[in-house]
RNA sequence: GUGGGUGUAGCUCAGUUGGUUAGAGCACCAGGUUGUGGCCCUGGGGGCCGUGGGUUCGAGUCCCAUCAUCCACC
């Protein structure tokens, strides 16, 4: 059994378990960084040890376009590769193929498409996504699906489905490695019983060793998202592990939690810390902001990353305005170690039974905001 | 010293035959950012048009002077 189901909470849906890859075992609820190109940007991996990241996310569409999956092998795999010797978890590429190429033509075989780095022709087929996918050493690999944006009609998401269910199938059979793990993928747009529908028929399949819910934060508002993860929670089974693809926000990963979603992935800490959006345990701080011109404090008073302790506000305003590459790194450091730190303590919730009231004292702060915003200058 | 060029937003510059409330890019300030292109999107604040005269109904624009600055030649 690759995953284990260690407890539920009383009051919500949230979940604690234990899913086991070839590369160790991962507790859930999790957050996965996110490492395009083979690496967190900015993050060695001891730093992601240190900050308590069990397994992090590598893209399959990057990594196939540069350096190429063959090359990775030939250096002795990804983890080789990137000096990572925990979990990975790789996507399918197909939602970057539908999102970043210049072009793409979907068709029954797969998906044809333009690269991004040099305009190349690409067709990228179920039984390649999994070749590229196994010849990398993913340790979770995902089915190749079609990702739809939004808003778009439920007739063509209706039609979508039967080939995401299809080449669903065309992955499970390409598979030739027992070790690794693939996740099917439920699409169906905002529309439950679409969901619900497409469920049905991967279920069918039977024999996928987890499923993600995709399509979700394409820029439909996050409570039709939500509804999505709540009513999947009734016909997901409950001894697989539940991926919700792309998601989110801290107040997100909270709620969906709380739906019974096992694992999330998303760019946000990473992207936004380059950007200089911080998070903090009363709510979104952006260091440029003027009130922190002459602010001595640390980003979050509360939090125990390095750049917290070593920091200030002000110091950290001026690596960003000057762009500077250690602004990235030491925002990077505690925006992961924020949402790292967070799980652990949803975590720790469940595990006393009380992950409701954590759900409500951390809205309650976030809500209330900084006390005290800015010393006098 | 002589000849020529240039002075417009913090910076780099547009600005029509003289015609409403002088614009852009970058920067700055503030929102946004959800299976990563070190981005991107939206909004905002900012001008004695070097200075002083003159012509004109009307001057960033034309004329004179002056100051600053750059180039070339003595």
């Amino acid at each position: 059994m690759t995953f284990q189901l260690l407890q539920k909470d009383p009051n919500t849906q949230a979940r604690l378990g234990l899913l086991q890859t070839p590369h160790g075992m991962i507790e859930t609820p999790i957050f996965m960084p996110v490492g395009t190109h083979a690496t967190v940007k900015g993050m060695r991996v001891d730093e992601l040890k240190g900050m308590g990241a069990q397994i992090i996310l590598g893209n399959t569409y990057h990594l196939y376009l540069r350096p190429g999956h063959q090359l990775i092998r030939e250096l002795g795999g990804l983890h080789r590769f990137m000096n990572w010797s925990g979990p990975i978890l790789t996507d399918s590429g197909g939602y970057q193929v539908f999102s970043l190429s210049k072009m793409c033509k979907v068709s029954n075989e797969g998906v044809t498409f333009q690269s991004h780095l040099d305009g190349s022709s690409h067709l990228l087929t179920p039984e390649l996504a999994i070749q590229i996918q196994e010849t990398l050493g993913s340790d979770i690999m995902m089915v190749l699906d079609e990702c739809l944006p939004y808003p778009v009609e439920k007739s063509q998401v209706a039609k979508s489905l039967d080939l995401t269910v299809a080449w669903a199938k065309r992955c499970l059979q390409a598979k030739t490695n027992p070790d690794n793990l693939l996740f099917a993928i439920v699409q169906g747009g905002v529309f439950p019983d679409l969901r619900q529908e497409c469920f049905s028929k991967l279920r069918e399949i039977d024999s996928f060793n987890g499923f993600a819910l995709g399509g979700l934060s394409v820029g439909e508002p996050m409570e039709l998202a939500y509804e999505i993860v709540e009513r999947a929670n009734s016909y997901l089974p409950s001894e697989k592990p539940r991926y919700l693809m792309g998601v989110g926000m801290p107040e997100d990963l909270i709620t969906c939690i709380g739906h019974g979603i096992d694992m999330f992935d998303c760019v946000v800490p990473t992207r936004s810390a380059r950007h200089g959006l911080l998070f903090t345990t009363h709510g979104r701080l952006y260091i440029q902001h003027a009130q922190f011109t002459r602010d001595g404090r640390p980003i979050d008073e509360k939090c125990a990353c390095y750049t917290c302790q070593k920091y200030s506000r002000a110091y950290l305003r001026h690596l960003s305005l000057s762009k500077e590459i250690l602004s990235a790194i030491l925002n990077t450091i505690h925006n992961l170690h924020y949402f790292l730190n967070l799980l652990g303590e949803a975590r720790f919730a469940i595990r006393e039974g009380n992950f409701s009231s954590f759900q409500k004292e951390f809205f309650k702060q976030i809500q209330e905001g900084e006390v005290s915003v800015a010393p006098k200058n």
